[in-house]
This record gives structure tokens, sequence and C-alpha cells, in this order.
DNA sequence: CGCAGCGCCTGAAGGC
DNA sequence: TGCCTTCAGGCGCTGC
């Protein structure tokens, strides 16, 4: 059955990855739910990185923001619940339906709702931290700027990417020199800035056209509700629309939109990376021979 | 200290 | 038919 994919010749994508404009469009649903709420009970599957779920017990939610891929529940006690949704994780109203193997932590809140957080490969997390408090958590400590606020500028992002020789693509992957950037995203945008992910420099053009390709294929995404390949839904359960509009992710060995030659699927660092090698040329001092 | 490498985890799919 | 292997991937952790 082909489900959102636009190669018949190719496996099923790999679960969709909340990235930021997933996660932004839960955010904006979940809130009218959950904001002004108290947490009256809530259960958690029993492994750490879910724990912590019941430590929101008895707090009011004030609001709920973002940074990057992690949800920040503001709580009324100067806390903070940290969601991270992982590769699979789902929030939901729960519906007390049928028991659900894959269940991690739930929220009982003081209208009666109850907000799941279903995960099937638990890779995702749940933290109750000190009103901005991230030292428990790496990534989130050393998260960089947000791509649509002021604070990312063309600037910015040619300092975090000039002061380390890894390859861009996986010093976006890393959030530090922006924020809620992943694998989908970041092939788009370096697609649309034409630049090699596997480049070590990026001169000050080069860092203009991919500022501006992260905050315009970001925000295209958020007003299309995120990108749904396969299990991403939003928080109402609907999919995204985004999936439409790749032009790199996913799309080896189709031509190019820029220049119609084939995209090319290569393995950066362990993370599956489709580029055009003609409209996205390596400097020529550091030519990546591939070899 | 930066970063490469690995582990976490499970469903899908291919090989035999 | 069914078992085994491989793959996908964000992030935290380890160790060089």
């Amino acid at each position: 059955m082909a489900r959102t994919l636009t190669r018949p010749d190719r496996p099923d994508p790999p679960d969709t990855v909340p990235e930021l404009p997933e996660v932004e469009t839960i955010r904006r649903q979940l809130s009218p739910v959950w904001s002004g709420r108290r947490i009256v009970d809530a259960w958690t599957y029993g492994t750490p990185k879910f724990a912590a779920a019941v430590d929101a017990i008895g707090a009011r939610v004030e609001s709920i923001g973002r940074r990057g891929k992690y949800l920040m529940v503001e709580l009324d006690d100067d806390r903070q619940l940290v969601i991270h949704l992982g590769m699979t994780g789902v929030l939901r109203v729960g519906s007390g339906a049928e028991p659900d193997p894959y269940l991690r932590a739930s929220w009982s809140l003081d209208n009666g709702t109850i907000v799941e957080f279903q995960d099937v490969r638990r890779f995702g997390r749940v933290a109750v931290v000190a009103r901005d408090d991230h030292s428990s958590l790496p990534t989130l400590h050393e998260l960089g700027p947000e791509p649509l606020s002021d604070d990312f500028t063309a600037a910015s992002l040619y300092r975090s990417l000039s002061a380390s020789h890894r390859a861009i693509k996986t010093q976006l992957l890393s959030q530090r020199p922006v924020a809620g950037v992943g694998n989908i995203y970041a092939d788009e945008a370096l697609w649309h800035a034409r630049v090699h992910p596997a480049a070590r420099s990026i001169t000050r053009p080069q860092a203009t056209r991919l500022h501006t390709a992260i905050r315009e294929v970001l925000a295209a995404a958020v007003e299309r509700r995120g990108t749904t390949l396969r299990d991403y839904r939003t928080f109402s359960g609907e999919r995204g629309d985004n999936q439409h509009a790749l032009v790199a992710y996913g799309q080896g060995d189709a031509p190019c939109a820029r220049c119609a030659r084939a995209l090319r699927t290569i393995t950066l660092d362990a993370r599956t990376t489709t580029f055009c090698a003609t409209c996205q040329r390596l400097p020529r001092e550091r030519r990546f021979d591939g070899a």
C-alpha cells in the first residue's frame, strides 16, 4: 500500500521524527487543552525516562512553550515539565478505549481530561526541572537560538558553523547553531541554500542563504502543520501537509527540482542524507571525493 | 574539551 | 512459513 511516499519502488519511509514544525503544531493544539488546568494525577510507565511525569502532580499549568523540539509545560510552582517526543512520541487526549501497550505517561487534569504520551520506541523523555534550570538536559542546556526569532541571524549562524570543522549538516543536527532542525529540515534547508551537507566550512554568502532557507523551510512547514510521512499526527490526530513540499528528504534518485539531475543519497555521520551533487557543491579546496 | 562511537528501542521488510 | 538480520534515527553517555 502506497502511503504518502513519492517513491513507489522504495520501502515505507521511517517514522517521521517530530522536529520544530511538528512540535510547534502540537504545542498550538495542546495549549488550550492544558493551560490553566491543574494536574490532579499522573501515571508513568516504569522506566526512568518517563518516571518524572508524576512529579508534576499538584501543579497548575500556566502555559505551554517550546524550545527547539522540546515542549516546555510551565507550572505555577516555578518548575517546568519538559517533554521530548523522541522519534515516535505522540501526545493526545486519552480516549480510555483499548489498553495501549505503548503508553508511557499520562496526566489527569482537574476537568477530567487526560493527556497521554504514547511512544513506541521510548526515545522520548519527560523531566520536571526548576524553571530554566536545564543542566540535567544537555542538549536543551546548550540549545541554539530559536530559528524564527530575532536571535537567529545570518551572522550568528556563520559564527557558529565556522567555530567547528565538522560537517555542516552534522552541526545543524547538534541543535547548537540553531534549535529544532532535524534530518528532514536539514536536508531541505541545505538544498534550498545550495550548500553541500558534508562541507566542513561555509562562506558568508552560503551562511546567509542557509539562514534564510532554514527560516523559510521551517515557517512553511509550520503553516502546513508539519510533515507526515507515516506516523506523525497533530495533537488532534490529523496529518500534516508538508510532505508534499519536500524537495530533498526522501527523494533520492528523483530529479532535482532545480537542475533535473538525479538527487543522491549518502550516509553522513550515520544519517541518511539526500542532496543534489550538481547544485550543492563543495568548496573546491575541500572537495569530498567519497572514497 | 571536542567529538566519534555507541546504546537505547521496535516495527517493517528482505534474505534464506 | 518463520526465523534472523538490517535499518531508521534524536539524544545521552562514554571514552579517547
